[in-house]
DNA sequence: TGTGTAAGCAAGTGACTACTTGCATTTCTG
DNA sequence: CAGAAATGCAAGTAGTCACTTGCTTACACA
C-alpha cells in the first residue's frame, strides 16, 4: 500500500505535466520507478489509475478557514487569499489539465471542482458575516462578491507566467492588493474597523495538511 | 485558398474538443471533409498546421473597444464586460485547451495571449480615464482592478459550466454584476455621474468581426 | 484537344499505444 | 526452511499514430 501511494502520486505528476492522453503508462511506470506492468496489476487500466490518482491527488488539499465573526478583515481576507492563490499557483499545471479534460473525463473534473466549490462557499459565508456584524456597509451580492475575488486569484494562477505584464505586481503582494480591492467593493473601510483589532488572536490559516 | 481556410477551420474545431494529442490528422481530415493526404501536402505536418490553425483563429477575434473619454461608466463599463465575457464563453473550449497545452506548445499560447493583453491594455486605460476625469474617486491601481474585473469574466467563463452553483445568478447578469462591483471598487458612485449622459451616443461596441 | 495542377485513393512505413502472458526473482511469513 | 505473495522482465498482441509513396481522377486553361 506504499507502493500504491507511490503510483498514484507518479500518476498525478505525469498528468500535471502531459494531460490525460500525454500520461502514457511508460511514463508513469517509469515517475514511479515500477515496472509497466505493475500498473495495471494494482489499478486493471490506465484510465482507472489516473481517475483514482486524482481522487487521491484532491483529498490532501487543506483549506484554509476564515474566522466564523471577522474582526480584522483586511488582515483576514488577505492571509486566506494569500493561502488560496499560493494553493492554486502550486497546482495550476495540473489545474489547466484538468479543466481541458471536462469534456471527455468528466468524472476527473468533478471531484477536482470540490475545492473551490468549499472555497467559494466559506467566502460567501464570511462576506455575509461582514455584512451581518456592520462591517461592510455597501449593498453587494455575497456571491458576486465571492466569484469577483476567486476569479481574481485564480486568473492570476492561470494567466502570470503567461502574462506577467497584464497582473500585479510584485507577485507575492497580487492576493493583498486583490483582497483590498474587493473590501472596498463591498464598502469595508478603514473606519469601520475602528476597534484594536489585533488584540484577539483568531486562529485563523488552520492548514489541514498538504 | 478556400480549401486552406477550411482545412484551418477545422482544425481549430477538432483541437478546441480534443486538444493537440486528441486531434490526430484523421479527425482533422474528416472535419474538413478533405483526404488525409492532404494535409501534409498543404502544411507538411500536423504541428505545423495546428500552430497555422490557431494563429488563423486568434487574428480573427474582434475586440470591443472602450471610449477614450468615460461618460456613463456603469453602461460603458457593463457593455464592455458583456462582449468579453460572451467572447470567452464562446471560445472556453478552446482556451482550455490552449492553457494546458502552453507548457508543450509555447508558441501557441503565445498568440493566444494576444487577445486577453489588448482587452487588459484597453481597460487600464479606460480606469485610468476614469480616475483622470474625476469619476473614480477611490485610490486603485488601475491594472489591480483591470485585473481582478477580467479575472472575474475568465473564471466565470471558464468555471459555469462546472460549478453553476458558485457564479452569480442568472448568467446573462454576471457580467453587469462584476462590473458593478467593480465599479464600488474603484469609488465610482451614481452621484460621480449625474450628468444627463443618455445624450451622447458614443460610438462603443465597435466589434470588428467574428 | 492537350497539358498541368490539385485532389482522392489505396497501401504501406516504422514507431508508439494500452494491455496481456508466462516465467524468473525477490521478499515476507508461518 | 517451505510456501505464498509481490514484483520484475521479456515478449508479444492488436490497434493507432504521423507521414510517405505511387497512381488515378478531375478540372482548368491554352
Amino acid at each position: 500500500m506504499d507502493r500504491r501511494h507511490e503510483i498514484l502520486a507518479a500518476a498525478a505528476g505525469v498528468f500535471a505535466q502531459h494531460g490525460f492522453l500525454g500520461s502514457t503508462t511508460r511514463r508513469i511506470a517509469e515517475a514511479a520507478g515500477v515496472n509497466e506492468v505493475t500498473l495495471f496489476r494494482y489499478f486493471g487500466s490506465k484510465e482507472a489509475l489516473i481517475r483514482e490518482a486524482m481522487q487521491h491527488d484532491t483529498l490532501s488539499v487543506g483549506v484554509t478557514e476564515l474566522p466564523a465573526v471577522p474582526v480584522d478583515p483586511a488582515r483576514e481576507l488577505t492571509v486566506w487569499s494569500e493561502a488560496f492563490l499560493k494553493h492554486l499557483r502550486l497546482r495550476s499545471s495540473i489545474i489547466r489539465k484538468t479543466m481541458s479534460e471536462i469534456e471527455e473525463h468528466p468524472e476527473i473534473g468533478l471531484c477536482a471542482s470540490h475545492v473551490p466549490k468549499r472555497a467559494s462557499a466559506d467566502l460567501c459565508v464570511y462576506l455575509d458575516a461582514l455584512k451581518r456584524e456592520g462591517l461592510a456597509t455597501g449593498e453587494f451580492e455575497s456571491r458576486t462578491a465571492a466569484a469577483m475575488l476567486m476569479g481574481a486569484l485564480f486568473a492570476d494562477a492561470m494567466g502570470r507566467d503567461m502574462m506577467p505584464e497584464v497582473m500585479p505586481q510584485p507577485a507575492n503582494k497580487a492576493a493583498e492588493m486583490y483582497a483590498t480591492l474587493l473590501l472596498r467593493a463591498v464598502g469595508v473601510s478603514k473606519k469601520n474597523v475602528a476597534g484594536k483589532s489585533g488584540s484577539k488572536q483568531n486562529k485563523q490559516s488552520k492548514q489541514l495538511s498538504n
